[in-house]
RNA sequence: GGUCGCGUAGUUCAGUUGGUUAGAACGCCUGUCUUACAAACAGGAGGUCCACAGUUCGAGUCUGUGCGCGACCACCA
């Protein structure tokens, strides 16, 4: 057996187990295996770049669920697939466009742009699945979707259909986070706040009577940003405010452009403590202002901003130049006209893009909405059937409480903005055009003499009715006076809105999927299509349902044809023939009820409880009527050291691949189960490695600016890196290394060609030495399985460290499940973890080497199989068991395990108290379809326990005394046992044990034992040990040992007489708790009695 | 400002419904290359469970307040 190795090889594993795995399509998930189902639907990484910490935490909790759940025998589906992420990618493609090429997407052009960028997505997409398949994931890559491909597209384009001849879309108006330079608007959570030095103005307008004549007054405000004042439509106060009672109602003009605009009073938006009690109002440019406008409409409105940052017409002589060149103009002119009064330097929070790293600018816009409240007739809306969903426990989380993050964001009920001003998404399906002369309906369909249906059609233009009338503000009045839906039953693929604008009807016209001729009449009659792309959320919200095929529910969704040829051999008994229904959606869409055996669950990260996991519950509702998933799991977030988010801007991000590369991907999947519990946070210290002599250097704190970046503590050198220097590095603290090298940074791109210290993590350590523990106790049972036959074990067969083991075995089985279907990952891999280590290896496979050593004679041989044979049912059971965790090594340890013992004997369920304990079986081609153990409750035994533990005791103690006199692991000594006579009776039957364990010879157990003189002593609850040490024995030090026992123990004593002299607690406390304080102090009273009988015979 | 979470050994974390002498890993100290494993084995040291108050016979655990840290949401003339 000498070509075992004695380290485990992550890497040759990976390579060969992954492929093989997915060649025999193990992974594969698919309908009619009469299996009950389970689903997990994968959060997609974003095509924008490589897989990071957080996507190695979840995908290791989704794959170990999915395994776990494969081996329990459900057709365990884990869908994979990666997202568009709309303006993430463009706005990578675009920078790296303009950096190498300074071509800016207006110079190349919708289509080009677009091109460009798909070609991005398959160079990342492919980058991403081999990062997912080196960590093991265990997905059904057949499966695996994008959400801009053709089944997602259609699932996209059909739910805005419906939800547009709902009436629960609709286009208004809203003040946006504008992103000049990518001239888009972008979410509140694409947006980063970062304080940068400013500057805070003081102004006066000068009030003007209604002639427009200065009144002498002046109304004094300031502000951050003078340029806005050019689009200002009022001036407020606090409607309490004294100062100011007699101007609200009268008028000032601003000086730069002699528009005169009124003194209002609003008490929301003026606040008599700041300042000087006085705001200008400008609704197009401030949310405030904005929210102030729509409460005082007659103010009016006015944007000054052109998409690209520089003003419009309203800037008058400074149109055409950028926002920030006219604030210097404006403050220049004011102070010329005398209306400034004064600066003063302030920090201000400014928000900025974090796609561009530009500020952003709120601006006035067109979006398109869903409409999220609850209907005019009170039936419940979106969000509310999406809340109902949680709070009746269709949908339950994991941990409870993220469930309040749900409901308090769904709860508001906010419109959702749908529509991002960008080329790379999915299409608004929206055509834009003034309503035809002859009728809309007839547009499409052709002239009425033509058209036998074409009267009717005619009748719907007549009756279309007010369906929606929104007042809520986010429509202007001015260009939309409400939405008209047409009884959309006889035209099914096309449905309308009217808009009045500038005295004319404009129609709203959104198509359905898949009518190409209807959009090529529309744009005929000269209408256009809206150019915007929907927000990415929209098309992940249905990846639950779209990646099933909804809404074809005549046929399955296809398949992944590249992924297909992989495998060499579909095991499939199942038809993969087209079918008449959609088979796939039908199993694996999750269903309300329990008792149909389906299983689902989300397991995600919190930052997107409210923009994904709301969303798809909601549209899971709206389209399938039924809920995603049943579980969400929310697992913790991980941080670096200093407890700072890890990210690629502040050079603390770990790369995964790095780890696997260094550790092995099971010690990083066991490593990162470890830490998944049900904490919010998770810290991951991290250090530079010095990439010549790999000695760790540890990170420090390093404030650039605004910035805090992470650098190496042994940083040479300076940030920013003046022009032509040479870059910081890093000085290695090994003596004997003492190199500098580049370091992994974001403040520079290393030198090519030359070492860079990678950031890693120690404490993947854990996994790692945990594999190389595991694998070596396989080697072991491997070594000594010679002459191994097959057989059944009886229970009379059992020793007691058999029977003890199988006991733990059957505990740590159980626990498994119970953590695993709670998703504690932290306390099942504690769990195997401890029983693997602590008792397996270090308890058990010590014990058997003795019966394992016998060779002579029939009985001895006897014992030898039986030995062999519990070892492998442990062993067998283990690699089952740790799997899901670790699948490499598992099926690495199966495959030769095979080879040597095909048949193994397995726990034998069978109720019959007669029949054997193990009985052999074969085992399956692989232990990823492997079935999970499932150990007989019956054998937990816990008095056997606690009587090994008693044994464990002992052993212990006398080691302790071999280790503080120094005795050789080779020298034998003697050990006598002062105990009552059952407890000597059981020392006698494992004597044998002492000596393998300790080298301790059991010369005599008894009651009536007697210290032996110059002898190291011990005392346990219920039994005393003696090893004579004549002449080694130092007499100071074993009293001051025992002396020290002795007052540990008196303190304990003092503590529990406390409480049982405490009357309240003899009255009060359960019986059996002050019972087991009366017994515990019994012991150590008894305990106590001995350590002072060897005191005294020592002094 | 609102909501949620965290504070336990030098470090990273466990600690079920309150109830034996508060645990683990890493690090540290002392031995050991003992025939699976030095990425290991054996033994050991190390804790006023953030502070204060309360509930209770009993608090690391429950309640309140304070301090420190973090996240999400809202806001910031």
């Amino acid at each position: 057996m000498s070509e075992i190795p004695k380290h485990y090889d992550p890497q040759s594993a990976q390579q060969e187990w992954f492929p093989f795995w997915e060649q025999r399509g193990y992974f594969n998930a698919d309908p009619g295996t009469g299996k009950p189902p389970h689903t997990i639907m994968i959060p997609l990484p974003n095509v924008t770049g490589a897989l990071h910490m957080g996507h190695a935490l979840n995908g290791t909790c989704q794959d170990l669920i999915t395994r776990w759940r494969r081996m329990q025998g459900y057709e365990a589906l884990w869908m994979p697939g990666t997202d568009h992420a709309g303006i993430a990618t463009q706005a990578v493609v675009e920078r790296r466009m303009l950096e190498e090429e300074g071509l800016t997407r207006h110079d190349v052009g919708r289509e080009a742009l677009v091109n460009r960028i798909w070609k991005w997505k398959e160079v990342y997409e492919k980058r991403i699945v081999s990062q997912q398949k080196s960590f093991g994931a265990s997905c059904d890559w057949r499966r695996i979707r994008f959400t801009l491909d053709d089944v997602c597209a259609k699932a996209v384009r059909h739910t805005f259909f419906k939800m547009f001849r709902d009436g629960l879309i609709y286009r208004g108006k809203r003040l946006v986070n504008w992103d000049t330079f990518l001239q888009t608007a972008v979410a509140d959570d694409e947006v980063f706040e970062e304080d940068i030095d400013g500057h805070f103005w003081t102004f006066n307008y000068p009030v003007v009577d209604e002639s427009g004549a200065p009144t002498g007054e002046l109304i004094r405000f300031a502000t951050t940003r003078p340029e806005t004042m050019l689009g200002d439509t009022a001036v407020c106060v606090h409607p309490t405010d004294e100062r100011y009672t007699a101007l609200v109602g009268k008028s000032v003009k601003i000086p730069v452009n002699d528009r005169v605009i009124p003194i209002i009073a609003d008490a929301l938006l003026a606040d008599k403590e700041k300042g000087t009690g006085a705001v200008k109002v400008t609704p197009a440019h401030d949310p405030n202002d904005y929210a102030c406008y729509l409460r005082n409409p007659h103010i009016g409105i006015i944007n000054i901003l052109n998409p690209d940052g520089t003003l419009n017409e309203y800037g008058q002589e400074w149109e055409g130049i950028d926002r920030l060149a006219v604030r210097d103009k404006v403050i220049e002119k004011m102070s010329n006209l005398g209306h400034f009064e004064g600066v003063e330097d302030r920090r201000i929070p400014l928000k900025h893009s974090d796609r561009s790293k530009t500020p952003v600018e709120p601006y006035l816009s067109d979006q398109w909405f869903v409409k999220m409240d609850d209907h005019a007739d009170g039936k419940p809306g979106l969000a509310q059937m999406a809340m109902d969903a949680v709070e009746d426990g269709r949908v339950r989380f994991f941990p409870s409480r993220y469930a309040k993050t749900y409901l308090d964001w769904l709860g508001e009920k906010r419109d959702w903005c749908i529509s991002r001003q960008l080329w790379w998404g999915h299409r608004i399906p929206v055509w834009t055009g003034k309503m035809h002369e002859k009728g809309f309906m007839n547009l499409l369909v052709g002239e009425p003499s033509g058209n036998p249906d074409s009267k009717a059609l005619q009748a719907i233009d007549a009756k279309a009715e007010v369906k929606v009338n929104y007042s809520d503000g986010s429509s202007d009045s001015e260009e939309t006076s409400g939405t008209r839906v047409v009884d959309a039953n006889s035209i099914r693929d096309v449905t309308f809105q009217t808009v009045s604008r500038d005295g004319e009807t404009w129609i709203l016209a959104c198509v359905d999927d898949g009518h190409p001729e209807l959009e090529a009449k529309l744009e005929a009659a000269g209408f256009e299509q809206d150019p915007d792309v929907l927000d990415t959320w929209f098309s992940s919200a249905l990846w639950p349902h779209a990646t099933l095929g909804w809404p074809d529910i005549d046929h399955n969704p296809p398949l992944n044809e590249e992924e297909l040829a992989k495998q060499t051999a579909s095991p499939s008994t199942v038809d993969l023939q087209p079918s008449t229904e959609n088979t796939v959606l039908n199993t694996f869409y999750p269903h309300e009820t329990p008792a149909d055996g389906n299983h689902s669950v989300l397991i995600t990260s919190r930052d997107i409880i409210t923009l994904w996991v709301a969303r798809m519950v909601l549209t899971g509702l709206y389209n399938m009527r039924d809920i995603p998933f049943r579980h969400v799991h929310v697992h913790p977030k991980i941080l670096d050291g200093f407890g700072q988010t890890m990210s690629k801007s502040k050079g603390n991000g770990v790369d995964p691949l790095d780890l696997i590369t260094k550790y092995g991907a099971d010690a990083v999947r066991f490593s990162i189960a470890s830490f998944a519990g049900e904490t919010q946070d998770v810290r991951l210290p991290i250090s530079y490695e010095c990439p010549h002599c790999e000695t760790l250097i540890p990170p420090k704190l390093y404030k650039l600016g605004a910035m805090t970046v992470v650098v190496p503590t042994t940083l040479k050198g300076e940030f920013p890196v003046p022009q032509g220097q040479p870059k910081p590095t890093l000085a290695c603290t090994n003596k004997k290394c003492k190199q500098e090298s580049q370091f992994s940074t974001p403040l520079y791109d290393p030198e090519p060609n030359q070492p860079v210290a990678a950031v890693v993590s120690e404490r993947f350590e854990y996994g790692r030495n945990f594999c190389n523990k595991f694998w070596n106790a396989a080697r072991f049972a491997m070594m000594n399985l010679e002459g191994y036959q097959p057989g059944e074990v009886t229970a009379d067969q059992l020793q007691l460290e058999d029977q003890w083991i199988l006991s733990r075995l059957s505990t740590v089985a159980h626990q498994m499940n119970e953590y695993l279907s709670r998703y504690q990952f932290d306390a099942a891999t504690r769990a195997i973890r401890d029983f693997t280590w602590n008792e397996f290896c270090d308890w058990y496979l010590e014990m058997i080497k003795p019966r394992l050593r016998k060779k002579e004679g029939a009985e001895q041989s006897e014992e030898r199989a039986v030995a062999q044979r519990v070892l492998l049912a442990v062993l067998d059971s283990l690699v089952r068991l740790l799997q899901p965790f670790t699948p490499f090594i598992c099926e690495e340890l199966w495959q030769r395990l095979k080879e040597i013992a095909g048949e193994r004997a397995l726990p034998n369920a069978s109720a019959d108290a007669n029949a054997a304990v193990l009985t052999p079986q074969a085992c399956a081609d692989s232990v990823v379809i492997a079935n999970w153990p499932d150990v007989p409750r019956s054998w937990q035994d816990e008095s056997l326990e606690k009587r090994f533990a008693q044994l464990q005791d002992t052993i212990i103690a006398i080691r302790n005394v071999r280790a503080i006199y120094n005795l050789p692991p080779g020298v034998p000594v003697k050990l006598l046992m002062r105990t009552t006579p059952d407890v000597a009776q059981e020392m006698q039957s494992v004597a044998s044990q002492f000596d393998n364990l300790t080298k301790a010879v059991l010369e005599a157990a008894g009651a009536d034992v007697e210290r032996p003189s110059g002898s190291a002593s011990f005392s346990l609850g219920n039994a005393d040990g003696f090893i004579p040490l004549e002449g080694l024995i130092d007499r100071e030090a074993e009293l001051a040992r025992q002396q020290k026992e002795a007052d540990t123990l008196r303190k304990h004593i003092k503590g529990h007489e406390g409480k049982l002299n405490n009357e309240s607690f003899t009255a009060k406390a359960p019986a059996e708790v002050v019972e087991q304080v009366r017994e515990t102090l019994a012991g150590l009273k008894k305990q106590l009695q001995s350590v002072e009988e060897i005191i005294e015979d020592l002094s």
